[in-house]
DNA sequence: GCCAACGTTGGC
DNA sequence: GCCAACGTTGGC
């Protein structure tokens, strides 16, 4: 079994956002790397919802994937944020995956407790400067991460 | 709101 | 292929 991570700002699609609708698209991805990695995604894997550019950032609750390999929609979109003029039907170049909602965590374990508990070679999150918005997260490290999440 | 860190673009 | 300029991310 793999665990991954994956960031959204909650002001746009946080976790309570996840939760009322059950699952979603995770589109808007333009990043090659990050791209790769929803590319090798399996079905049933299980991915934390970072939330991102809020006070505290953290790690706010579980998903885990529901459908693999779809092409990204809003790269067709000429009215999209994301819509990507090279890509077409024929040959997209965005894929994602789609992910349900598993769990809200009690409390939200805080990049500050991230960093105290994990290096930034065992979570790339913590790692100053990170931008990757979609990254693996080692088994143990996944572990200790849900053990954390019960308090 | 600021700004460091980063990824991408494009001129050469 | 290099790298400066630029736009974006995301912590603070």
């Amino acid at each position: 079994m793999k665990y991954w991570l994956m960031k959204s700002e909650p002001d746009v699609y946080g976790i309570e956002d996840l939760k009322r609708d059950r699952t979603t698209v995770w589109d808007g991805v333009r990043n090659y790397q990050a791209r790769n990695f929803l590319r090798s995604m399996t079905l049933g894997e299980l991915v934390f919802f970072y939330h991102s550019n809020t006070t505290p950032p953290g790690i706010a609750g579980l998903m885990k994937v529901a459908e693999t390999n779809l092409d990204d929609p809003t790269q067709f979109d000429a009215n999209s944020n994301y819509y990507d003029p090279k890509a077409t039907r024929e040959s997209p170049r965005w894929q994602t995956v789609a992910v349900e909602f598993v769990e809200t965590f009690p409390e939200i374990i805080t990049l500050e407790t991230l960093r105290e508990t994990f290096s930034s070679d065992d979570l790339w999150v913590v790692r100053q400067g990170n931008r990757l918005s979609v990254m693996p997260v080692p088994e143990a490290v996944a572990q200790k991460i849900l053990e954390q999440a019960k308090g």
